[in-house]
DNA sequence: CTGTTAGCGCTTTCAC
DNA sequence: GTGAAAGCGCTAACAG
């Protein structure tokens, strides 16, 4: 396929502007008007233009309108390691849900890879100096977080999965309501019979952490029982598994763990094995996400699912009004769901087949 | 931040090829050169360049060029819906593998999602009608891959993560030796003693299937085992889970299970829970792609790493190649990498701490 | 070796 | 209501 010499760029064989316009016989402005502006382009002239954008396929072609318009309707998002030690980050799920979210907004997601919470925000700066993107979604925002201060400061807008926690108005975030997830679990443990229920969460430091383990500790005092059995671990197996033998090899050992996450819940079911106790009928155990690990595990480890589908709905959402020069920030807490497995439930090791059991807090309750 | 009125030629703070051309007080099309085409530029002349370049902080315009060249620098990868009952899809890792090699030869990724394989191909057309993208990375290509040939007719390079299976010498691919992975696995198991192994595998269908399902058979072969003892079923965890019923339920039952998949294995160690049977102690059961729920569950899983960096980075070599219109496409064969983990090893259910151990196959090789 | 010209596809003025 | 002009930032072609 030899290409004839001469002055432009390549032909690509795309439908443009003007072959539309050529085609109907108006001038290419008729036709971005006819689609970007109805109102200034009669109604008949307007029919044959459609149809005949409809006939041609004609899309309009990205880089010119981001060239043109500074927005590209490309949504970046940074993609980090994941360690295939913890129980996944979901970000495959996430990922999967925004692009969807986003496609039907017609927008597209770009991806950023960073290793690290320095080097995201000098991702987020090289892809905005080369990129026209619109907007980022970030994920994990905590207090204090150094991204957030950056982004305000490149004017660029964007929405957080995780809310700021330092009660942030001008931040538009959606998030999961761990501490009413984790309230449900233990409230779910406790309804099995136990009263020595302890918890498995992540360090003080960790705003997510402390809200997860504030429903432990809500639920332990609605119900009357003690919250003294409790560790505060990072997010990791065997930080989880040295835990679980610690609460076990007190006087009075817990005979429920809820966890802040499927990778320490897992943890602690190694150690129930290296002292040869079954989760469920011996020990009752939760965790957090509802991975696949926890789905795929034997038992099967009982979890809160978070509505991924809805959160990325929501942040796109949130994105999409910024963008259209919305005052107010939107931000959304959605509820978690208790999935029931075999892990903490008395008798038999046998799994119920993975059934959502409604959590005791009020149905998803948005905060606009 | 307000950008001051009437005062840069540019709406967004940015530096252009003409900002830097008026600093140094040469065309905008001497930069250019310098950047692009170093040879037809003076070397003093470039180096003043080139410090202006650096020092005003110039980043090219993506849409510009796409627009001009007709590319992008952007590679399109499709997320499918993730299902939280299979041990995950790796695309979690994979993305950020692939992120990774593409940001270092300056390309990004763009996501495209569908749920089918049908809707896939129309993913990509619209990606491409409405975006300037240089190139796809497909995942899972088998033979007679529909999404080959329609890429094919759009003329859009692309190279798949999966052979083609059907000897497409004009196919830029990268895989994982599966045949090899089961051989060292069986092999593996039957160096603990293991003389009934069976292979827990997909239907006949799958190449990939096939494939993996002879390196067991290979393995048993050499080793003058018998080959009676497998199953051909879907990927889920309850076909696992049933097929080890079955396997188990012969008159002379396997002690040793080799799986195709983490998922199918952890199902056939359900099924050993639900006979009273221990992974490792009882039973050998090994899996394949070393997901998270491999590593944390308990007993650990035994299973075949895929090393999917080395894969991300050959992927977007033969895309490189390619674009610069390489005659014969890279093809590249890689090799897993066996986890010996608790579920293969007699004795007690004691985990070594996750070691890899070398597959009984040569090392890499390429196929160039 | 360097500058000028032209145009990629689109949309915001501003005439008509 | 419609079209003509201009230009977003960049680079291939062709002078000078």
């Amino acid at each position: 396929m030899a290409t004839p010499p001469g002055r432009g760029p390549l032909p690509h064989g795309h439908v443009t502007l003007s072959d539309v316009a050529r085609f109907v016989g108006v001038s290419a402005q008729s036709v971005s008007n006819a689609l970007n502006n109805p109102g200034r382009v009669a109604p008949e002239t307007r029919e044959k233009i459609l149809s005949a954008v409809e006939q041609l396929g004609y899309r309009p072609n990205r880089s010119a309108r981001a060239l043109r318009n500074q927005r590209s309707r490309l949504i970046g998002v940074r993609v980090e390691p994941s360690r295939d030690d913890r129980a996944a980050l979901l970000l495959d799920q996430f990922l999967h849900a925004l692009a969807e979210s986003a496609a039907a907004t017609g927008c597209h997601l770009i991806l950023c890879q960073a290793d690290g919470e320095d080097s995201e925000v000098a991702a987020y700066r090289e892809l905005l100096s080369t990129t026209s993107v619109d907007a980022f979604v970030l994920t994990g925002a905590h207090a204090g977080d150094s991204r957030v201060a950056a982004l305000r400061e490149l004017g660029v807008p964007f929405a957080t999965f995780g809310r700021s926690w330092d009660g942030d108005d001008d931040l538009a975030w959606t998030d999961v309501d761990g501490r009413a997830g984790l309230h449900a679990a233990t409230a779910h443990v406790a309804a099995q019979g136990h009263t020595r229920i302890a918890h498995v969460g992540w360090p003080e430091e960790s705003d997510t952490g402390r809200d997860r383990r504030a429903g432990w500790h809500d639920a332990c005092t609605d119900l009357g029982l003690g919250v003294d059995l409790h560790e505060e671990v990072a997010d990791d197996f065997d930080e989880g598994r040295a835990a679980a033998h610690r609460l076990l090899d007190r006087a009075d050992p817990a005979t429920a763990i809820t966890c802040a996450s499927d990778t320490l819940a897992l943890g602690v079911v190694r150690a129930l094995a290296e002292r040869g106790l079954r989760p469920g009928g011996d020990v009752a155990v939760t965790g957090f996400d509802n991975s696949p690990a926890a789905a795929l595990s034997t038992p099967g480890l009982t979890s809160l699912r978070q509505p991924l589908e809805q959160v990325a709905h929501d942040l796109v959402g949130a994105i999409e009004e910024l963008l259209h020069g919305s005052a107010t920030p939107q931000q959304t807490l959605l509820q978690p769901e208790l999935v029931v497995r075999a892990s903490s439930l008395r008798g038999p090791a046998h799994d119920a087949h993975p059934s959502p059991a409604r959590p005791l807090t009020p149905p998803p309750e948005e905060t606009p």
